[in-house]
Formats: C-alpha cells, sequence, structure tokens
DNA sequence: CCAATGTCAGCATAACTGACATCA
DNA sequence: CTGATGTCAGTTGTGCTGACATTG
C-alpha cells in the first residue's frame, strides 16, 4: 500500500503552508487588514485596470464574491473604481498607490517564501512541483456528464 | 521573468480541481449530503475511533470546528460518539457502517482521479507532485517571531 | 429582444474566539 | 490545582443564488 494521504489534502495543506505564511509576514510589515480574499484579487488586476466580471472569470468565482471583496478594497484605499471609457456600464478597478505598495510587499514575501522552500526540500522538488502545477490539467471532472 | 504565477495560486487551483471533482462525483454517486469539511473529518478516523480533540490537531483546525461537523455527521448517521472506555470525560468519534461505505466510495472516486489526472499529466509530473507534497515542509513561517 | 455588467439582498458553509462544566 | 476534553454561544470570512437596473 503505497498510498495512505490522498492528493487532494496533500494540496491543502501546501496551500496552507503558502497562505498562512503570507497573512503572517503582510501582518508583520504593518498590513493588518489584508486577507486571503484579497489577494486573489490582486492576482488579476491588469495595469490598467480590469473589471469585476473578468477578475471573477478569471478567479473562478462569481461576480457578486467579487464585487464584495472588491468594495472592501476600495474601502481600505487600496483600490479605487474609473468608469470603463468604452462601456458606460462596466468600470474599471485599479490599484491605487498604497495597493501597489502592498501588492509589492506580498509578491516579495511570496517570492521569499518559495526561496525558503526550496532550502528545505531542496531545488529539484519545488521545480518538479512548480512544473506539475503549472502544467494544464484540463477541467473538472463532473460526473454529472 | 520566470515567474508569473505564485505558488500559491497553483496550489489553491490544484486543490479546487480534486475537491470540486471529489464532491461531484461523490452527489452523482448517490451521497448529495457530504461536503468538504466531512472528508476533513473521516480522513483522520482511525479504525478504533478517534477523539475530536485529537481529529483537530491533526486536521490543523480548533476543537470547536470539528465538534460542530462531527454532529453533523452524527445526524447525517455516517458517525457515532461512544464514550471512551479509558476517559470518561472523553468521546470516541467511530464510523457507523454507511460512514464507512461512504468513505470507500470517497477513496475509489480519489483514487480515479488520480489515475485520470495521470492520463492528463503524465506519470513522471504526478509522481514528483507526489513527492514533493509529500515532502516534510516544516513549520508555517511565523513571521512574528 | 438579448447579453453583459454592476449591484443589492439573503443565505450557507466553515472556520474562529470566549466561556464553562467535567474528569484524570 | 492544572490540563485536557467536550460543548454552548456568538462572530467572522468567504462564497453562493436570486433579482434587478443599466448599457451595448
Amino acid at each position: 500500500m503505497a498510498e495512505q494521504v490522498n492528493l487532494g489534502q496533500l494540496l491543502l495543506r501546501a496551500f496552507r503552508w503558502f497562505d498562512e505564511s503570507l497573512v503572517s509576514a503582510l501582518h508583520a510589515a504593518g498590513w493588518p487588514e489584508v486577507t486571503r480574499a484579497h489577494s486573489l484579487v490582486f492576482a488579476q488586476l491588469g495595469p490598467a485596470g480590469t473589471r469585476t466580471a473578468e477578475i471573477a472569470r478569471r478567479a473562478g468565482v462569481s461576480r457578486q464574491a467579487v464585487h464584495q471583496t472588491v468594495r472592501e478594497l476600495q474601502q481600505l484605499g487600496l483600490v479605487e473604481l474609473v468608469p470603463d471609457p468604452v462601456n458606460r456600464s462596466a468600470k474599471l478597478v485599479v490599484a491605487t498607490d498604497r495597493g501597489r505598495e502592498s501588492t509589492r510587499v506580498a509578491l516579495a514575501t511570496l517570492a521569499a517564501l518559495e526561496v525558503e522552500l526550496t532550502h528545505r526540500l531542496g531545488r529539484r522538488r519545488v521545480q518538479a512541483l512548480r512544473e506539475a502545477l503549472e502544467a494544464d490539467w484540463g477541467p473538472i471532472i463532473d460526473a454529472r456528464a
């Protein structure tokens, strides 16, 4: 019996390792209000701004969920909503200076975490991990089909 | 620039692939009430029963969170609570016959998902993924230290 | 008329902290 | 007395669906 722990559980454990380390580091760096959901939005933000619906599609969550998170980020002064010049019914979510600064800290932290993980696991394993995760896993297996 | 997507996001995406496929398959197999949290409890259940507090430690969540999930599973008839023979203040969570059957289906589904993933990504990548995830990542990096 | 977008409201899930009684 | 356990209560974070107005 080679398999005692399933891959899903292993993936969840690994995600939590990253997520908790990131939040801990951001809090220590003076960004106490940043949460997990916020980073999902920032990760999809283009330099010229991105629509709520587009963020939702890329992040794989509903328009409404993104809307709520964006509203929080707006109240924190991390993003602004500007009218889309090509479509009056749409708005673009753009990062403020503070928002860009928090993103910079988050990205630096994530890079540092990957370096630390490389120290712990070895370069070969981390590269193999990234390579497997970046591959195209294809659609969710939907048993209703 | 080799890094555009951070490892944390990749891990979350991979976890969701497994989780959503599993829930979809269980629903299709006639287990509509099974949720993500339930599998966290079952994954920690020993054959002779396990205490709530022990499940919580192994799953990395609070005693209270496990307590609530166990209560739901009890109402669904998937687990029972029996007094711990060696400690009158403790109880053991044990799976019922129905609980064991649902676990069997879940494990078979997870194995099938891993096989399907191997078809899509190749044996080498999936083995490397499992190997990296099974390694000891060490403690969360706590910036408050 | 139809599709996309943003928004409001209500709800479900899954975690948390605090508090307390029981028992080894 | 201390520590571990189970439990009750309240709260928070994050997502969902439904419904609706506006715009293209």
